[in-house]
RNA sequence: GCCCGGAUAGCUCAGUUGGUAGAGCAGCGGAUUGAAAAUCCGCGUGUCGGCGGUUCAAUUCCGUCUCCGGGCA
């Protein structure tokens, strides 16, 4: 392995991502980073499976736990933070988002931010069942682009219309070149079994009950807000209802296993289509 | 032991006045340019508990057996 080319190490979750770069820097040194879209929150460390206190220890880390629970965070920010840190030491990125290797490695348009009046209005407007206004207000060529089927990408291609007055469609086609162009990076994608996987991410959901997710959990409840980012993490809505005394914890534990295995397969979808010039590592 | 109810997809169930069956969940495949651990699209995977009977035809009706609930003893 090269020793001076940025890793980039992708893999569905549970897969041992986290154990492979902590190898990697003690090895050959470096900075590990993370892009895994819910280690950036402080708030959860034990249920998105974030390095621990010990592991942090044993090599420099970056963009781990750094965002609090009601920030807004996006794979815009991620790339902004991560273009400083590539002039540094060498960095190991780690992580299981299939978007933000694309934005590392692809490019991202720059479109401004969102004002929350704008995204304020679109909610409603969509929960209020008014998707296909939202639609017919589209510039065609983005109509023609998207998946129009999808809320979340109507709901995001009228955001940056009504804020920029200028279509996704367009904005998409000036997306500049990448930070990391695949060409510049050792790369290494983590080829898990399904069934290997399946079991794994089983055993490890009792053992984040047994290491205290419960606790982790119930510290959140007074600042609970589903709609929220950090809210996502697979397992806090489960536990949250359990802690409220909607739902047992056995069945808690399966819904959040579950949630898990349907998002390993879902990176496994992307990992095939979408990263097929990686270097793939076959596990188990 | 007797009576009643149930047995249909991996799970929970619906249904067929007799013409070999369909929902939800799970699962599988796919999409993915700033909420992506998100969001969305597509796909039914089946000895209709066993064995006999009636019938052109039984998952459906009849008999019987097995198993699971509930009740009476």
């Amino acid at each position: 392995m090269s020793p001076d080319l940025p890793v980039l190490i992708a893999g569905p979750t549970a897969s041992g991502k986290s154990g492979l770069a902590l190898e990697i820097a003690a090895a050959q040194g470096g900075v590990i980073v993370n892009a895994d879209a819910l280690q950036v929150y402080d708030c959860w460390r034990i249920l998105t499976a974030r390095p621990s206190v010990a592991e942090e220890a044993l090599a420099p880390h970056a963009l781990y736990g750094h965002v609090a629970r009601d920030q807004a965070y996006s794979v815009g920010h991620w790339l902004r933070e991560v273009a400083p840190l590539l002039a540094g030491a060498r960095p190991i990125i780690v992580g299981g988002t299939g978007l933000a290797f694309a934005a590392l490695t692809e490019g991202l348009v720059e479109i401004p931010p969102i004002p929350e009046p704008v995204r304020a209005t679109a909610d409603a407007r969509r929960m209020a069942g008014d998707l296909a206004g939202l639609l017919a207000e589209l510039d065609t060529a983005t109509r023609a682009r998207i998946d129009t089927a999808n809320p979340a990408r109507v709901q995001r291609a009228w955001e940056v219309l009504v804020t920029t007055g200028r279509g996704l469609a367009d904005w998409q086609a000036d997306t500049g070149a990448p930070l990391v162009p695949l060409s510049d990076a050792q790369t290494v994608l983590i080829d898990a079994d399904a069934d290997w996987l399946g079991q794994r991410i089983d055993r490890r959901f009792d053992a984040m009950v047994d290491a205290g997710a419960l606790d982790e959990v119930r510290a959140e409840l007074p600042f609970w807000d589903p709609a929220r980012p950090s809210s996502r993490a697979i397992g806090a809505p489960e536990l949250v209802a359990h802690l409220r005394g909607e739902i047992t914890l056995e069945r808690a534990v399966e819904a959040a296993r579950i949630a898990s295995r349907q998002y390993a397969k879902r990176q496994r979808t992307w990992f095939r289509k979408r990263m097929a010039g990686w270097q793939p590592w076959a596990r188990p």
